[in-house]
Order: structure tokens, then sequence, then C-alpha cells
DNA sequence: CCTATATTGTGTAATTATTACACATTTATT
DNA sequence: AATAAATGTGTAATAATTACACAATATAGG
């Protein structure tokens, strides 16, 4: 058991007036966020993408980004910059990872954040400020540009993850939804076909969808009943956990 | 559908020298590292802070951590920093979060990435260099100095999530070790009581325990078995998740 | 209007996982 | 030799998961 050494000269802390230099001179970083912005159309998970405009980059796609201020918080500078390129407010919006190789940017050393957006391709209209803002079907990304590629594959993982675990999914549907939209969501996030009897008795049994006595309109085939997530149901008994597994 | 439209000025878009010049110049922050270091000893849950030398912060306790060089990879100025102040190489290191309000720290603008590493109390030694570096038991680790306490609480949560779906707290354990040690360190990091003959079960059931016909020694009462973890079995085996719960 | 097509809605049996729970055994200590 | 303290073990009840098939309903097209 180690105990605490009170006379042990400090050779690694610092005085508050040394860490001020190096905080106000070399040692700063230039910090950006990048937008991973996913959308769920035609049975089919999407991400918006850009057009890098940078020489190196040229044809290649990329992530939406922008470099944070030095006078506003972290968050702050994921909303704004989804804010300031897709014209999206009020969304979903989460930390996923930092990247911080030293060659990821081409302009010299950026450290960046991802943040994560699901949002509801029908209830949101696209601000198109941007060089070839486009939804792109997940399947076809490959090959961003700067590191984007491994900043996509992760924040697609850490959504496959945690689209299992809480209610996210619902952000990419419309209010009123029927099984089989939901099925295919979880179908397309995954990349996986699951049995839809299963499916449906899993989340009655949850408890948490409402049925709305509604039909869907213009399927060329029987329309199916429609739902909405009863998400005050599920704020109030969230949480249970405890499950070792691996 | 959004289609691509390539003659839309690109108002956000900014060419590679705009974005030079906003990298080198005045838009760059101060960026560190913090450890979360977390032992398990005596039964209980430990992390390894040290003392705050900053005057507001005068008699609290902070994470360990550091500036990142403008040279040197996030992940590389964690290894970095952990070493140089602990002594410890070889370890279990990952990113969990980025803290970033504007105000976090007194010297200025730094945005901190946390960084978090299991460690064997047992057979790491320590090298003290700094200010009452100390193993506290998580369950006193209140009102630390900076933002820390809400990054620990981050780390906390986050460990108390991955260990349940990873074979992290092994990294906590002597080689070899007892059931019962394994339940106490579950028991310690979820902060529950757990049924014996249900663990054990639950364990012996993954298969991935090797019993090293040994026994424990020194212990007041009939000693238990010893075994350690197969960590090849699991490499190979692993992955299977899908299972939709909340 | 009738038929073909596509998709919805529904139930059960088999298997597997989880929970709750008690007693005999082994070792160290006195 | 007796005591104290922890180990090691099994079963029955319940809950969750899987695999699987057929009738009902709407649209589309002739």
């Amino acid at each position: 058991m180690i105990t605490g050494q009170k006379t042990i000269p400090a050779k690694n802390i610092k005085t508050l007036q040394v860490i001020q230099t190096e905080v106000e001179n070399s040692n700063r970083i230039a910090l950006s966020v990048d937008c991973i912005i996913f959308g769920f159309d035609e049975a089919k998970l999407k991400v918006l993408l850009i057009r890098s405009d940078l020489k190196k980059y040229t044809g290649k796609w990329s992530l939406l980004g922008d470099l944070v201020f030095p006078n506003e918080d972290l968050d702050q500078a994921a909303y704004r910059i989804l804010k300031q390129r897709t014209g999206l407010s009020d969304v979903y919006l989460e930390q996923v990872s930092t990247f911080g190789t030293v060659n990821r940017h081409p302009a010299g050393r950026v450290v960046t954040v991802a943040y994560c957006s699901l949002i509801n391709v029908q209830h949101h209209k696209l601000n198109i400020l941007d060089n070839e803002l486009h939804w792109h079907d997940i399947k076809n990304v490959t090959d961003l540009a700067f590191d984007h590629q491994q900043i996509f594959d992760t924040c697609l993982q850490q959504l496959q993850k945690r689209v299992q675990e809480h209610p996210l999914g619902f952000n990419l549907l419309p209010k009123k939804f029927s099984l089989r939209d939901l099925q295919n969501l979880y179908e397309a996030i995954l990349d996986i076909k699951m049995d839809r009897r299963n499916f449906r008795k899993k989340f009655f049994s949850m408890d948490f969808l409402v049925d709305l006595n509604e039909m869907e309109q213009d399927v060329p085939h029987r329309p199916g009943k429609l739902y909405k997530f009863n998400f005050e149901k599920y704020e109030k008994r969230k949480k249970k956990w405890v499950g070792i597994d691996f």
C-alpha cells in the first residue's frame, strides 16, 4: 500500500504561472468538431456527407466539421457547426470520440471531436449551404477524406451498440411508424435480418409502443398499424442493467 | 430526397489556405489528458489521485493530467503522462470522453481528454513523483478539483458498463485469483451484492476460467481454488451481441 | 368484379438463461 | 477437540429466446 508522502519533491507539479504560460503559448492545438449525421430513408441507413474541397482529397467525401472557437464550449460548438452546415437544430447530438494523431489533417495539427446525430429525414428540411451536401447510403461509404472513414466506422459501431440499449432509433423514424418501419430500421443499423414475429413480441413485451389506431396510407399491400414510442413511460421506468456477459 | 447541387455557393467551405491560417493563428486551444487510474485492493475499488497545488483548489484532490504536446499523438500523450506521473507502462489504457467547457480550468481554456486505466495494485510498483500520489477508495472520492469530479463520475460509470461486457476486470486482479476475489471485484465496481452460487455458475458457464489446481495461501479459513482467465479463448470466440433491451 | 400479389397479424412448443435458496465440507484458530 | 469462517455444490420455478406456418386484408391489374 502506498502512503502519502508530503515531502517528496513535486517534480511533475507545476505552478499556476507555469501552466498559464504553457496554456497561453506554444502548446496550443487547433480543435475541431466533426458531425456524423445519420438519417433513415427508403429502409436504408444514411449519413450526410459533403465533398472535400481540399486538393489532396479531390473527389472524396468528408464529414461536416469546423474549428472550435476558443471562447465556446465544446458541445456548443457541435450544435453551432451542425446548425451552420445543415440548418438543423433541436436534434439528438452526442459526443462519440476524439481523434488526435499528429498528421490527420493536411493543414496542420488538428485534434477533432466526433459528435453523432440522428435525424428524421422526413421532418427536417436541410439547408444546403455546402458543397454537395448529400445523404449517402452507409453501405456505399468508403474511402472518405482525412481520417473520416475511421471516425465514421467508430460512430457507426457506437450507434449499433447504443441503439440496442436505448430507444435512439425512434429519432430516425417519423412520429408515427409501423412495426415494419421499426424492424427495417433495426435491420439497417445492425445489418442483420430478424424474425418478424419475435421482433414484434420483443417490442410489445417492452410495452413502450402506443397503438395509435391508425393505419399506414398509400402502401401497395395490406397496411399495417401505426404506433408511437412512449418516451415518458421509458424515462420513468428506465435503468435496470447488471448482466455480466461476454 | 436531397440531391447534390454543384452550383450552390459554398459559403461554409474553406480553402486549405484559410484553414491553415485558422489552424496556425488565433484558433488554437490548450489540450490536456487526464488519467483515471483504477486499482483494486483490500476488496475495494480505488483510484489514484494527487493533491492539487493550485491555490484555488488548496487541499483538494485531482486526477493526473498534463498538456498534450503539439507534435505527439493524443494516445501517445496519454501513455507518456501516465508513465511520467506514476512510472506505469504496459497497462490497459482507453479513451473515455472529452471535456470542453470554456471555464473548466483556471489557467485559461483547456480542453481535456479523459483516459481510463486499470492496474493491478500488487504487480505494479508506483513511482511516486507527485504530490501525495495516493490510492483512494472510490467511495470516498468527492469534491475533486476542477471538473475532475464530473470526469471521475463519467469514467466510473463507463467502467461499470464495460466491465459487464468485456473481461476488463481481470486487469485489476492478480494473475491467479479465487472466485471470491472475482466476485468481490464485481461487487466493488458495480456496488451491488450478488448471489455466490449464481455468480459461480455464470462464470463457469462462460468457460473462460482455467482451474490452476492451486489453492489460496494464508487465508484464515478454508482456502479457495485459484483460477486464471483464458484470454486466448476469449479472443477467438468473442462477438455475438444483438439483443435489443431497454 | 375478380384474381393475384404482397404484406400484416398471430401462437406454440422447445430450449436456454435467470433467480432464489440451504447444507455439508474444509481449513485455520483457539 | 471444538469453533469460526468461508468454500463448494444442485434443484425447482420462472422468464426469455428461438424457430417456425397460415389465415386475413389491402392494393393493383386485368
